[in-house]
DNA sequence: CTGGTCATTTTTTTT
DNA sequence: AAATGACCAG
């Protein structure tokens, strides 16, 4: 068992006195680096060190990841033999409100076994009601729809009181469609990311009981990023803490970058207006990044006006000096961060693991992704949700979902005819109103398609087997052979219930279709869909049922009943869901990581590079327009910043193509708000001049130097992207030389035209005429 | 009913 | 550039 003292080694006097906190209010203020996760283990370490009971303990985060962080670093500092540890819940709020209005579903006025409606679900189910209430879709999005929608929940109202509160035309318009989107959501039994909160919040509000049953239950709260809760979420801390007021709450304003969702900074700034008795302590210090590079960040960060002073400070030596490249565009920029990484990985013998390029949206990942590959540097991309956004990942949890709820019709619309088995749009239609007409489910009418006019004798015939298909998966619910979970606390590996899971997952894979579709066709395309099919399969091989559900099993040991094929089902339906794109990132695996600002938060790296600095990019376009979120753009850049332990690379790009349009950019503002003392700016961008103008056919075409002797010693080695398919796209493609293109077929190079934006070349092609191609990017090969 | 082509659109960030 | 949605020919 770890002595107290073991508990307080090593720390600041700040630090200390956070750790040995027990009872009332705290607000710790941390800032980057500052050693948040160990004061914060270390402090529910000592409370059960001071024989508070671990299932009393409830500490909530955003991600998964920082939950089994968290988890894991307790597990370490408390002794294995302490009774009871095992009680401890440590979740993402939203899993703990998942878990929460299943236990209370009837309290909450839903079905247990609810289905939870993803991005895509929510937006499938806007367009429904959209169509519903007749909003043409010219005027208004399903987007901006869900953004209201979504903006009203945080803020707990839901469709009536939104309706009360809508005066104008517009929000009346909105009104009319959150009815309608809510009555889907009900007669489905779904709920959105949002009702995950709102509902919990509301029940923990009207109903008495249950509060007052989980307030004895849970003593000590703890929240992690409190910067980054909304309404909602407030709520639901303070309804918990408001018997006994124990309640730490631990963030950053200066890291709030989650305002867009409904997070309230407020929250955090008005701690202690709401709890007089609070304890602040800030965690100032440094032990992270060096010198400079925290010299920057507080820089940056000074610039905003609506903020809480904090001092930033390290002891750590001042180290390299952030660097600041202005690239060609952005096939130069990637590969000036691959050269910098590698120099890194070869001179200072830096893990690959131990880097991350950081951008602002997603979009840029690819060209990175390219140059990355090009040059052979491992890398991976931190996008937890792509896997489960593929079509065939997505059909086949359809599947599933439909299974465990049928009255799940967003899901039965997906795939009741993917893959095409003779159900198609004028069917659904009759079937359709058919149901309408007599007041059933649609899975009820489906039940009875002969009764429906119009239908043909083959679809009655086709439905009739989709039936058949669910009926058969859903009775293996029945079949306890496939139960059978070898006890209620898990853990241990091989469970009988994941067989069953699996089971039924390679069933649904190979009799719903799916499997035959893609086996038929041939294409890379298709084969790859089959592999992530088989992934699929094997990842739910591989699921354990969560150990400890949080409110049943208050004594050690208690014996839950055996999970159900349908609880295992329900279970992993709802990891999937909750899964966020920094689950993703691996530290086991040897490789760079590139990810958005947004996942990096509480990550860091040795090595950290951040591109697109420019405007419109970061800050961006949608940002820049009012104050306040020009603020949150540059917290964002301050948490990119100071996830570097030692090493910056800031970018631009002087020319991005930007949806299909090449354009030139202008610097990012941040960059100028940069202490020209601590960094080093290199302007590589001009040097292209050499390049655009230099006599491209004989000079510069023997070495792997697209750009001549003008080019300086820095950007000579620059080209793993360029050497593919730019820079050397005179000797790729001489004049005469036959050429393929997917979609134009056979052609023959007229002529070739160098720019400094990317060559192109005319191309006259056999059957679609001639052309003129830009050679980066299409997908052209030669042929001999 | 299916599969293809053409036209239109693209929210930045995410639980 | 890519992804959806609408429309039309088998």
């Amino acid at each position: 068992m770890n002595t107290p003292s073991e508990l307080f080694s090593d720390l600041t006097e700040a630090q200390k006195k956070a750790v040995a906190h027990l009872d009332g209010p705290l607000l710790v203020l941390a800032g980057p680096g500052s050693g948040k996760t160990t004061v914060v283990t270390r402090r529910i370490a000592n409370l059960i060190a001071n024989g508070i009971p671990p299932w009393q303990i409830l500490a909530l985060t955003f991600t998964n990841k920082a939950a089994g962080e968290m988890r894991g670093r307790i597990d370490k500092l408390v002794s294995e033999d302490l009774p009871g540890r095992r009680g401890l819940t440590v979740a993402t709020f939203h899993s703990f409100c998942v878990r929460l209005l299943r236990h209370y579903a009837s309290e909450a006025g839903i079905n247990e076994r609810f289905t939870i409606y993803d991005a895509a679900d929510q937006r499938d189910a806007i367009k429904q009601a959209m169509k519903e209430v007749d909003l043409s879709s010219s005027n208004w999005t399903p987007a901006s729809i869900g953004a209201a929608i979504s903006n009203a929940k945080n803020l707990l109202m839901n469709a009536d009181a939104y309706t009360k509160a809508a005066g104008d035309f517009y929000t009346r318009s909105i009104a009319r469609a959150f009815v309608a989107y809510e009555r889907i959501l009900k007669a489905n039994d779904a709920l959105d990311f949002d009702d995950l909160l709102l509902f919990t919040a509301n029940l923990l509000r009207s109903r008495q009981e249950v509060r007052k049953e989980l307030q004895a239950r849970f003593q000590y709260l703890l929240i992690d990023e409190y910067q980054d809760t909304n309404h909602a979420q407030f709520i639901i801390a303070h309804s918990l803490a408001s018997a006994h007021s124990n309640i730490c709450v631990v963030g950053d304003p200066d890291q709030a970058i989650y305002g867009w969702r409904g997070a309230d900074i407020r929250n955090i700034l008005e701690f202690e207006g709401q709890y007089p008795e609070a304890i602040t302590i800030a965690l100032g210090q440094n032990f992270r990044s060096t010198g400079h590079i925290v010299a920057v960040a507080a820089a940056l960060i000074s610039n905003n006006k609506r903020r809480k002073e904090k001092k930033l400070f390290t002891r750590l030596p001042e180290g390299d000096k952030p660097v600041v490249i202005i690239c060609q565009d952005e096939h130069h920029e990637a590969g000036q961060i691959v050269e910098e990484f590698r120099k890194r990985h070869e001179e200072d013998d830096i893990a690959w693991k131990d880097m991350a390029v950081l951008y602002r949206v997603n979009s840029l990942s690819r060209v990175l992704e390219e140059a990355f590959r090009d040059s052979h540097v491992p890398y991976v991309i931190a996008r937890g949700t792509a896997f489960y956004d593929r079509k065939e990942i997505k059909d086949a949890l359809a599947y599933l979902r439909f299974t465990a709820n049928p009255n799940d019709e967003v899901s039965l619309r997906r795939i009741i005819n993917t893959p095409t088995r003779g159900i198609g749009k004028t069917t659904l239609d009759r079937i359709e109103m058919y149901a309408l007409r007599n007041q059933i489910r649609l899975v009820e009418a489906l039940r009875e398609p002969s009764r429906v006019e119009g239908v043909s004798a083959r679809a009655v015939t086709a439905i009739g087997k989709f039936n058949s298909m669910f009926d058969s998966w859903r009775s293996m619910n029945g079949n306890s052979s496939l139960i059978a979970i070898s006890g209620g606390t898990g853990g241990t590996g091989e469970t009988g219930g994941a067989g069953g899971l699996a089971e039924l997952m390679d069933r649904v894979v190979r009799e719903s279709g799916l499997e035959a579709m893609y086996k038929k066709s041939r294409t890379d395309e298709d084969f790859e869909r089959l592999e992530n099919l088989g992934e699929l399969v094997s990842a739910a091989a591989d699921f354990v049922f969560p150990a400890n559900d949080g409110f049943e099993d208050e004594a050690e040991g208690a014996n839950l009943p055996d999970p159900t094929l349908l609880d295992m089902l329900s279970a992993y339906l709802e990891s999937v869901a909750l899964v966020s794109d920094a689950d993703m990132v691996d530290p086991a695996n040897g490789a760079v990581t590139l990810m958005t600002l947004h996942a990096a938060k509480g990550l860091e790296f040795n090595v950290v590079a951040i591109a697109g600095l420019e405007q419109g990019l970061l800050p961006h376009q949608r940002a820049a327009q009012a104050e306040a979120e020009l603020e949150e753009e540059r917290r964002l850049c301050f948490v990119g910043i100071t996830r570097a332990r030692r090493h910056l690379l800031l970018t631009q790009a002087t020319v991005r193509t930007h949806r299909g349009l090449r354009e030139r950019t202008i610097e990012s503002q941040f960059i100028g708000e940069l202490p020209c003392e601590a960094i080093i700016t290199l302007d590589k961008a001009g040097v292209d001049d050499a390049y655009v103008y230099g006599d491209g056919s004989g000079g510069d075409s023997g070495g792997g130097d697209p750009f001549g002797e003008g080019g300086d010693k820095d950007f000579g080695s620059w080209s793993p992207r360029g050497a593919g398919r730019g820079g050397r796209d005179d000797n790729e493609f001489p004049v005469g030389c036959r050429v393929m293109h997917p979609k134009f077929g056979l052609g023959l190079v007229e002529s070739i035209t160098r720019r400094p934006a990317g060559s192109s070349a005319r191309v006259k092609f056999t059957r679609a005429g001639t052309k003129t191609l830009i050679l980066e990017y299409a997908k052209l090969h030669r042929v001999e």
